[in-house]
Parts: structure tokens; C-alpha cells; sequence
DNA sequence: GCAACGTAGGTGATGTGTCAACTATTCCCG
DNA sequence: CGGGAATAGTTGACACATCACCTACGTTGC
């Protein structure tokens, strides 16, 4: 438990592994609940949440790509793809030329009103269900903690 | 709090979302830090993790396939490419004429024993560091019921 | 022993992410 | 104002992941 030595304590190391394989199951499992019950995958779904999210349903780039933690040029190629499939629309952004937004369509909304409810069964079934109020509180202790040691 | 509503609550919506937040920028983090410091990947470093694991260094390819949880053909490729650059090596298993192994090479060893300090280190400080004994306790206990569910 | 089926692993085409470079615009400051 | 630096977004080449399919071997049951 020296903060100096490099290595993990056993006990730390042991919850490490099982954490990441956990993440790793968690995200197939979500994301093959995704594709079998919609057609959309994950990230779209991120990506359509995002933009449900906010009152005219449109939003920045940059800011999107911020907001997934995507690079630019990955949220650029998604959009193209997604915007060949009717989900979203580019829209140019008058206050800055440079600029420009990713806007819901119709049929985006549709899509992630149809996906919504079974992801959020899913992932109350498999994530929260069983966790106490105690465990819920500390999980997003944790998540803050570590998120904080992040951006420092 | 009803099992019956699709939806998640207040809390646990905002928990899930700092939650992936935190996963994907711990995730870039974690895969700069391991880049800059070594010529390893992050799944370079898992698959090698998984192989050194092991006392003689070697493990079935499917079986390296879940420990990873990884599609098999993603391990193929991936094997392929860690093999071009001499990390791993493929060994033919005579118990079975269909299977295979995959090996560790001397250099692998080098490339991984100079990797995990620092890795290490940083996956204690932006992680375990800030962590108190009972919140890595409740960790390990989330970590362990959403795998179970995920199982069932 | 051999036909039918299951399993281990590999392959190539296609989809998706990353990186470096590029254009167009805005910002900053003399 | 004007010219260099910074920023928003896109593009194309390349790396990696996924999917459907393939081969080779093993297992089972007749």
C-alpha cells in the first residue's frame, strides 16, 4: 500500500482484472441487445442520445465529440454514415462559418424511441437491479474520484 | 424504483452516464500512456498479460479468446500482427491437430516487463489511489454481481 | 470404419477507428 | 486594416474489428 512502489496491491489488482473483463462483457452484451432488438449500434445510440438531448436536437461537432470523447475525425465519418441512413442531417452553422451542427431527424428520433426502452431494461437488469442504494451511491463516488484524477 | 418500468431513475441515469463517461476517458488515458511509454498497445499488453500469466507462456487460442473476451478471428488477426513484430509466436499443439498456442517470445517478455511499471503506476493514481479500503471493497462487490448477471 | 456433426482456428471482404494533412474561417495583435 | 496563429470540420490512407465462410481435425454412433 505504498504509493511509491509502481505495482498494485493483490486486492487491487484482482478487482482491476475483473473490472475490465466486466466492462468487456457488459459492453457485448449491451451492444448485441442493441443491434438484435434495433438497427442501430451503441454508438449510434450515444450519438442520437446526445442530440435528444437537447431542446432543438442539434448540436455542435465539437461539442458532440466531446461529450462521446470521440475524436473529430471519427464523429465526422459516423455522422456521413449515419446521415447516408437518414438518422441525422448536417446543418451549417451561421454564426460561424467554419462551424457546423449534427441535427436529429425524423427517423433518427423514431429509431432511438424504438431502442430506448429495451437498453434501459437491459441495463437495469444487468447493472442496477442488484445494487443497494449504498452500492449505487459509492459507485458514483467512485466514478467522480476517478473522473476527477482524469481531467488533472 | 419499480422493476416493472423500463426506465432507469434519476440517479442511476446519471451514474451510468458518468459512469461510460469515465470508462472511455479512462480508456484513452490509459492507451496514451501506455503508448507513449512503450510500442505496445493496450490490447498488445492485455493479450501479453494473459501469456505471462501462465508458467510456461503459452495458451490455447480460444482460451485466450475469453480470457479476453475477444472473437476468435480478432485474436487470429490480432496474433498475426503481434507475431510480424515478434512479440508472440503461434505453437502447434500436439494433443490436438486442430488447436493451437499462442507464446510468448523473449522479446514479448521484454516488451511487457518494461511496459507494466508504468502502467501500473498510472492505473493506481488515476484509479486506486483516491480510493478508500471500504469503496475498492464495494467495487469488487459491484463488479462481481454485474458479472453474474451478465452470466445469467 | 465411415458418415454426420461439432469444434479449433484461419481467411478475406467489409465496416469502423485513427492519424496526418488539408481547407476554410475566425481570432489576435501589431 | 493585414498577416500569422488558432480553430472547426473534413478527407484519405492506413490499422484494426467484425462477419461469413472455409479447412482441418476430432467425436459420436451406427
Amino acid at each position: 500500500m505504498n504509493s511509491d512502489e509502481p505495482w498494485l496491491s493483490q486486492a487491487q489488482q484482482q478487482v482491476w482484472r475483473r473490472w475490465l473483463l466486466m466492462n468487456s462483457r457488459l459492453t457485448s452484451a449491451l451492444s448485441r441487445g442493441m443491434q438484435s432488438e434495433s438497427d442501430l449500434s451503441l454508438q449510434d445510440f450515444g450519438v442520437l442520445v446526445q442530440l435528444t438531448d437537447v431542446p432543438d436536437g442539434r448540436v455542435r461537432i465539437a461539442e458532440l465529440a466531446g461529450a462521446l470523447n470521440w475524436e473529430r475525425s471519427r464523429l465526422s465519418h459516423h455522422i456521413t454514415r449515419m446521415e447516408g441512413r437518414g438518422l441525422v442531417r448536417r446543418e451549417e452553422c451561421t454564426q460561424d462559418g467554419r462551424g457546423a451542427f449534427a441535427a436529429i431527424t425524423t427517423k433518427g428520433r423514431a429509431a432511438i424511441e424504438e431502442a430506448a426502452p429495451s437498453h434501459a431494461c437491459m441495463v437495469r437488469r444487468l447493472v442496477f437491479d442488484d445494487l443497494t442504494d449504498e452500492e449505487l451511491q459509492t459507485l458514483g463516488a467512485i466514478t467522480d474520484k476517478v473522473l476527477g484524477r482524469i481531467e488533472a
